[in-house]
DNA sequence: TCAGCCGAGTTACGTTGCTTCACTAAAGCG
DNA sequence: CGCTTTAGTGAAGCAACGTAACTCGGCTGA
């Protein structure tokens, strides 16, 4: 998109190149040590330069892991909205599994920027509120809307479980018109799912299900997710709509 | 307890109130700095002391950070034990909201000590296998089973809403010979109900839902505790049977 | 072509925090 | 009263962050 601008802005492409070295071998040394800290030094090392050559980079330790968050939130935005639209839109519930799994999938894959986003501010970087960050923040949610939005438009959505919804928590969905398409119950009803799929994400990708087999984990999962969608009105595909919430019928994520 | 096997150990007492000491101030600097990240140096510095005393109590960084998951596990599960018990026991909804009340409580009053337990293990710090921690470890879930079990035991738990359990799932609960008074379903059903409370818990507790109102986010919360304890078969008290899940029908948390 | 610019990378350095070691001093105990 | 035990200190080593001054090589414009 941006190819036009100029004649191929060469010596930019080798710099960029390296940005994005840096960026993945810190996720590489993350992955090795089970930890969101990194070493420049680490870095640099394994990349063959002396700890200073990263300061051309990235003005401190921060701003790489700014970098690192954001991309996170990117990557997995596109992974759900990838999984979720791998499936045919018809199928609400099946996108809504798909997208669910595509979550759980890539926190287990990638603990560390999963913790990136969604822990603590590593040690010693204060999270700036004002920055690339919060615009990229919202975008994982933004997916699990988009397909909410999708499903009511095309009137697909059932109505929810919780059919209630406190005054406090309506005018703040009002404010949102980005999802002005979903009824205020849809949307309490998308904000439990998402927690829902959260809780039972976040659990497993700490090990904190680690006493469970990984069939066992599977299973529960599933079945999380399912009965998510069966309380937030996504409805059933007709082939598994027959029966109560099984999530034994449904193949391995 | 132990105050009859000795004549009061007169220089371990004051040895247990440094230990203390150290802990609660290094608990104070994280809560100032909102981080986990502490600095051997700074809490020296508070309690007036040069940072090689410290290595008389604690064999290394790690060791106060073992001592404090492990406070923080059981502080966790006091806590939730305690709310727990505040209730008639006659009422098993009341209970379990009042039990997942306190969870989010805690986690919003003490993200750090949430955030030792439930996220990544602190830069530098290999999680211990087997360790103080691990023993701690289950036992807020532990208090949440208890729960169950109870009302198990009682006769008052209803059907969940997810009534299949896979085999897997099945296989695994039959280990667990400390859960054996919950029906398969139903421990499944409160692992569901434990990684809904997680979601909605740790969403909050990092800022993830600073978007909505506070009001919004209680009522938020309450739907998400109510739906939950429907869906795992948590009879409602009498009074508060009547309706749908109604979260605005409930006191705040 | 070549003089100069520009940016990548280096070495040298100051700072801070973790940790060890040797030592002091005070408190308990016989 | 003298021995032991232990809290605490100062000095020092080490590792990592980050800065500053310098080198070197490729690109550019007259």
């Amino acid at each position: 998109m941006t190819s036009v601008a100029g004649p191929i802005p060469r010596r930019e492409r080798a710099r960029a190149a390296t940005v994005d070295e840096i960026k993945a071998t810190a996720l590489e040394l993350m992955h090795e040590q089970g930890t969101t800290d990194v070493r420049f030094t680490d870095i640099a090392r394994v990349m063959g330069m002396t700890p200073p050559a990263l300061y051309r980079y990235f003005a401190d330790r921060d701003e790489l892991l700014v970098a690192l968050i954001t991309d996170a939130y990117n990557d997995l935005g596109d992974a759900v909205a990838a999984a979720r639209d791998a499936v045919d839109e018809e199928d609400i519930r099946g996108r809504w599994i798909a997208a669910a799994g595509a979550y759980r999938q890539w926190a287990l894959r990638e603990p560390q920027q999963f913790s990136l986003i969604f822990g603590l501010p590593v040690p010693g970087f204060v999270a700036p509120q004002e920055g690339p960050t919060t615009e990229a923040a919202s975008r994982a949610l933004s997916q699990l809307a988009a397909m909410f939005a999708d499903a009511s438009r095309r009137g697909r959505l059932d109505p929810p479980l919780v059919r209630t919804v406190p005054d406090s928590l309506r005018d703040c969905v009002a404010e949102e018109q980005k999802f002005s398409d979903i009824a205020p119950e849809s949307f309490q009803a998308m904000l439990h799912a998402w927690a829902s799929l959260h809780g039972i994400t976040s659990l497993e990708a700490y090990g904190h299900l680690d006493w469970m087999d990984p069939e066992a984990r599977d299973a529960l999962f599933l079945g999380q997710v399912r009965l998510a969608a069966q309380t937030a009105g996504l409805p059933a595909d007709r082939d598994a709509a027959a029966t109560e919430v099984d999530p034994a019928a449904v193949p391995g994520t």
